[in-house]
DNA sequence: AAGGCGTGGAG
DNA sequence: TCTCCAAGCCT
């Protein structure tokens, strides 16, 4: 397949999508947008490994917004499983509702109307309109961005959070062509998923190897600010964690006896426990007792 | 506008 | 073992 576009880095990159691109469901022609939809949610912040088996299953579950929109809250939580930060679940059977509502059931083509939606953020919206409806955006992800940082750059790893720095980057590397812009996307997306790995990345096996910015100057070692490890041992996530996994385990509702079981700490616990209802990922019933949301 | 928000696999 | 980190969003 060939490929015209303004950077040099285009044909490479697009060209090594065509050979080694990943099957994935969501990724089938007939796939259609509310599957990119709900596989953009679950990947938020979870690799791709632990999400196929949750997708399968919530696809097989509720192959249209409707069909989601049309159950208790609680359920997309049931379901959202230990693919992690359980309050995407939540906003997932929010956006459901609201394309039920204001789109008649069928994912908005339009950016500024999936930006409206519920859990969807710039990168989402971007990502929806390209990868489903093939349109031309500038989705930047972390793959994305450290790609970007190194082969443009010429630094080992991007800034710690996405700036309008990066955004500009993203948007002046854009393909003009709409077709071949969506095909971009997705081919930079997966080289940073594949080659430009952020631990050792596969230089070796690297399309645009001979143009990085970063390897041309010696792949220097990263020298920004020291990225701040993030500790989950003994903090409410982890409680909040343990709650949610009983209340999920359990079809009904719950005593809360059996939530004082997961945690030791009382004050922490309750905090947790708490923190859960607020987020409405917890409903408190009469009698001292809890379930996932109806 | 930093910091909160889960979970588990890989090196 | 332990550290890093994986297609972010929201407040």
């Amino acid at each position: 397949m060939l490929h015209q576009s303004g950077s040099p880095l285009h044909a490479p990159v697009l060209q090594w999508y065509d050979v080694n691109a990943r099957v994935l469901p969501w990724r089938d022609p007939s796939a259609g947008p509310w599957a990119v939809m709900v596989s953009e949610f679950m990947l938020q912040q979870t690799p791709v490994a632990r999400v196929l088996p949750a997708y399968q299953r919530w696809m097989e579950r509720w192959p249209t917004p409707a069909d989601l929109a049309a159950e208790p809250p609680g359920e997309a939580v049931r379901a959202w499983d230990r693919l992690g930060y359980p309050r995407r679940a939540l906003r997932l059977h929010a956006a459901a509702q609201a394309i039920v509502e204001r789109h008649g059931g069928e994912v908005p083509d339009d950016h500024a109307a999936l930006l409206d939606l519920p859990g969807v953020g710039t990168y989402t919206a971007a990502a929806i309109a390209s990868f489903a409806f093939g349109q031309r955006h500038a989705v930047v992800d972390t793959n994305v961005r450290r790609v970007l940082a190194r082969a443009i750059t010429g630094v080992a790893q991007p800034t710690i959070s996405p700036t309008a720095a990066d955004l500009r980057l993203a948007v002046s590397a854009l393909p003009s062509d709409e077709a071949t812009a969506a095909r971009w996307a997705v081919a930079s997306m997966e080289l940073g998923a594949l080659v430009c790995t952020a631990r050792t990345p596969r230089c070796a096996d690297c399309p645009i190897r001979s143009q990085c910015a970063w390897v041309l100057a010696g792949s220097p070692p990263y020298d920004g600010p020291p990225r701040k490890g993030q500790t989950y041992e003994g903090t409410d996530r982890q409680v909040r964690g343990r709650l949610l996994a009983v209340l999920r385990s359990e079809q009904d509702a719950v005593p809360k006896k059996a939530l004082d079981a997961c945690w030791p700490d009382q004050v922490q616990r309750e905090r947790a426990l708490d923190g859960l209802v607020a987020d409405g990922l917890v409903e408190p019933l009469p009698r001292n007792r809890y379930r996932l949301p109806a």
